[in-house]
Parts: C-alpha cells; sequence; structure tokens
DNA sequence: TCCTGTGAAAATCTTCACAGCT
DNA sequence: AGCTGTGAAGATTTTCACAGGA
C-alpha cells in the first residue's frame, strides 16, 4: 500500500519510440501479476491449454473483473467466447515481471531467519538464485549453508563485482539494517527487500519491500479483536464463502 | 491490498449502545498502525515524552498527513502546539490492536522456513507466543525446537482446547496447506497467517493473511526489469531523497 | 451463446491546505 | 508560533454492466 515512488517513474507512457515500450503498469495490478502467475503454472500443469477469467481468477484468489481489468493493462491475449491462452499469458506475465532473465539475489544476515531464506526452495523454483551469503559475525564466516559459503559482510563490493545482483535481500536485526542497506546501494544494488522491523532510507532510485512478519500477526489481532467485539452484539455470524483474504503487497 | 472482507463488518460503526464503540478503521490505517506502534516503542526507548506528527511520521516513513489522518480515527489523542503523548498513544494503539491481551499462536509445518519462525525473537517481543508446533510428518514429532516439542498435527482439537488459539500459522508446502486451514478452522481458529504458496478457501468468519517470499521479490523484478529499460533512455537517473519504500500489507 | 475488454460509476485512499486549539 | 484535526480535492483502485468479437 504505502508506496512512495517519485521521480524515476516519471516520463514513459506513450513516449513516441520509446525503447520498450514499456507497459505502465498499476501498482496494484503489478501486485497481483505474481499470484496470476502460480495460478497459471498450476492450471498448465492440471493440463489446461486455455482458462476463463472466471476460472482464473478463482485460481488465484479475486474476482473476475478485477483480473480482466488488470490483464487488459498488458495488452490483448485472451480470445472472446473462449479464454486466455494459458502459455501464452504465462509467457507474457513473465515477461513483463522480467523473469526471463534469472536475478541473482544477495543475503545478507545468515541469522535464525536469513538461514531459513538461504534454504527457501519457492525463490529457485520461481527464476531466483541466492548467490551469496553475506553476515558481520566472523563466527558465521565459513560455514557452509545448502551449497554456499557464508562470506564477510565487508566483501559484499567484491560479490558485487563477481555476479550481476539484482536484488539485495536484509535478514539482520533492525540495528544493522540500515548500514547493510547503504552498503548494497553503494555495491550497486537497486532493489532491496528487507525483513528487519526498520524504516530504511535509500536514494530514490532505490526499490525497498518490506515484509514485517509481528506485522502481520498483528493486524490479525486487529481484527481478532474486533470479531472478539462483535460476537458481544446480537446475531450469529457465521455466513459462508470463499473468505477473507487478504495478500500481501502494495 | 485484495481484501475481500464481506459480511461480518456490516453493521456497527455509529450504532447507539453498540457493546464497545469499536472504532470502524480504513484497512489501510490498520495496515499502518503497527508500524506507527514499532516507532513509537523506539522513541519511548530514546527518551522521548511527546512526539510530533512530522516526527513520527519520519520515524514510521510515511507523510504526516497520513500520519494525522489514521491517527484521529482513533479519536484526540494529540495536543495542539505539542504532538502526541507518546506513552498514551502506544496505550491506545495496542488497544485498538488487541494487543493488551498476549495472543497465542500456533505453528504448523515445521520444515525449513516454520522452524525459523518458531525462533523468531520478533514474535515473543511484540505479544505473540507460539504455545504449538504442529506437524504431519512423524520423523519431526518430539522434536524440541526452542523450548517447545513438536506436536503430530493429528493433535491439533487438544491442543485448541489446552490454548485459546488466536492464530495459526501455515508454514507447510503448498499441497499440504488447504488441509491444515481447514483444521485449523474445525478447531475453531479464526485467523491465518499463510506463508504456503496458494489461495486459500475458508468460511467468511475467518480472515487469512499471505505472506508470499517469491512474490516479493516478483514484484521488485519487476521494477528492476523497468529501471533496466529506462536507463536506456536519455537523463541520469539518480536523485535523491527519502527512497521509494513500499511496505507490504493490504 | 460465451467470454473478453472497457467505459463509467463507486469506493477507497492520499494529499492538500487551513481552521482552530495550546 | 507551532502543531493537530479535518473538510475538500485529487488520485488510485475496485466494481459494475454491457458492447462487441469468436
Amino acid at each position: 500500500m504505502s508506496q512512495q515512488r517519485h521521480g524515476s517513474t516519471s516520463g514513459n507512457g506513450a513516449r513516441a519510440g520509446a525503447v520498450s515500450a514499456f507497459p505502465d503498469l498499476p501498482e496494484a495490478t503489478i501486485a497481483r501479476l505474481p499470484e496470476y502467475l502460480r495460478a497459471l503454472h498450476n492450471l498448465g500443469e492440471g493440463g489446461a491449454d486455455t482458462i476463463s477469467s472466471e476460472g482464473l481468477a478463482a485460481a488465484a484468489g479475486v474476482n473476475s473483473a478485477k483480473l480482466r481489468k488488470d490483464l487488459s493493462h498488458l495488452g490483448s491475449y485472451g480470445t472472446r467466447g473462449v479464454g486466455y491462452d494459458v502459455a501464452l499469458l504465462i509467457e507474457q506475465i513473465e515477461y513483463v515481471l522480467g523473469l526471463d532473465q534469472r536475478r541473482a539475489v544477495c543475503l545478507v544476515g545468515v541469522g535464525n531467519l536469513g538461514h531459513a531464506l538461504a534454504g527457501y526452495d519457492g525463490f529457485a523454483s520461481r527464476g531466483f538464485k541466492i548467490v551469496a551469503l553475506l553476515d558481520a559475525d566472523p563466527a558465521k564466516v565459513g560455514e557452509r549453508i545448502h551449497g554456499l559459503i557464508v562470506r564477510h559482510i565487508d566483501e559484499l563490493p567484491a560479490v558485487a563485482v563477481e555476479e550481476t545482483i539484482a536484488i539485495g535481500v536484509i535478514a539482520t536485526p533492525a540495528g544493522a539494517a540500515q548500514a547493510v542497506a547503504d552498503e548494497l546501494v553503494t555495491a550497486g544494488v537497486t532493489s532491496i527487500l528487507n525483513f528487519a522491523p526498520c524504516v530504511l532510507s535509500v536514494p530514490a532510485n532505490v526499490d525497498v519491500r518490506k515484509v514485517d512478519l509481528a506485522i502481520e500477526l498483528q493486524i490479525l489481532s486487529f481484527h481478532e479483536h474486533r470479531k472478539a467485539s462483535l460476537t458481544a452484539l446480537p446475531g450469529g455470524r457465521s455466513a459462508t464463502g470463499a473468505g477473507n483474504q487478504e495478500a500481501v503487497g502494495s
């Protein structure tokens, strides 16, 4: 939600002769494309060649009007009366998301959470490769985790030269996160995924996304609190349906 | 973002004599309250008694108008000319989020990620206590992780009786997630945090939030892709400022 | 007939700008 | 003078509902 993209995005759009006619997608749409992509992969593995907006929307957990509007921003890849070609749509979304090239990820902070992220299958299986693990703790440097040797954070510039780092992941304690972010920026990294519970300040051309696990619990806590206060009111609120899903993403 | 809250929220608001005059907060505001709370705790530890909207906004990474509007929904807890009383505001936000009561969390799936979540400090330090670890794999049952013994998923109903589970966390592979969700719902859990990359279907009175780590990377990948296509255009886009932060949350 | 693509309406969220309290 | 609280304007997102192609 909170998104302060300033500068950068400015000119482009319908600029004549723009190098790649890059679609100017709404942020909300971008955040949903990965979900559509996952649903499409599932459907494709299930043997479907085409899928209606209704069917894909159900698989992705959104309503069909939203899905059609989202996809319409990519261009017309559906066939009226039939639906979308699964393989073609996968290709289009992967192109837009830049997943046609494998992106190198560098993970800083090999503590509790970092350790788990280093071994998380979901990254590799969806086009991301963790190419370096870094930590400031000398006791951790040299440790082998899921096939990678942990290196000292001071080697970040060297790592950045060896590999073209597309994304830096920060899984350090909050106190260290800003310093790590600064080093990543200096090393030329322009996309950061921050798991530390703090606000990072970075130059305007750097994108930061934040995942704070405790915040997610607190939001659920609010809804628990609200529901508890509602059940004190008349009317048994059981209800049926597909449920209240809220996906994370800005 | 995608939020299909239906039913439940319906009547309340200004209803005369409602049991708890529960504030009808915008979803976007709720998602930011935890961030304000974290910033307030930091400021409080730093010795501040009061803080201006400008100062708190900076600490939370939002602009001050948004912050004031958000807080105004809670009521008037600021003093014009002075700012907000840090301790009072903490108390108010914690009350609204339902954090004045410690909430029990049950974690299902003690694999790579679940293991890390079980030991994540950020939960305990912010009012959540993991009271049970469950897994379907007999090889994992009995294992001791961060002071808790892993129990078999079939014991979920028993666990739910022993402890009042406020929130269930699913950290299983995608294939198992729906079955686990069904069991949580049957056991009476009405809030679920889902780390499995799949859509869950649950009754309308159950809230689900989803965190998909790969999706976060894919969104960053999009922005990398976009930036790469923009640098092919004229104009060195360095710029300065506080950066492009996008926090996760619906 | 079925289903996409899309204007237009509705809902939600953000930002502005200033009245009014301390 | 300084800072909150808030109407009103603006931007974004969602939903509706239907024209029109397959």
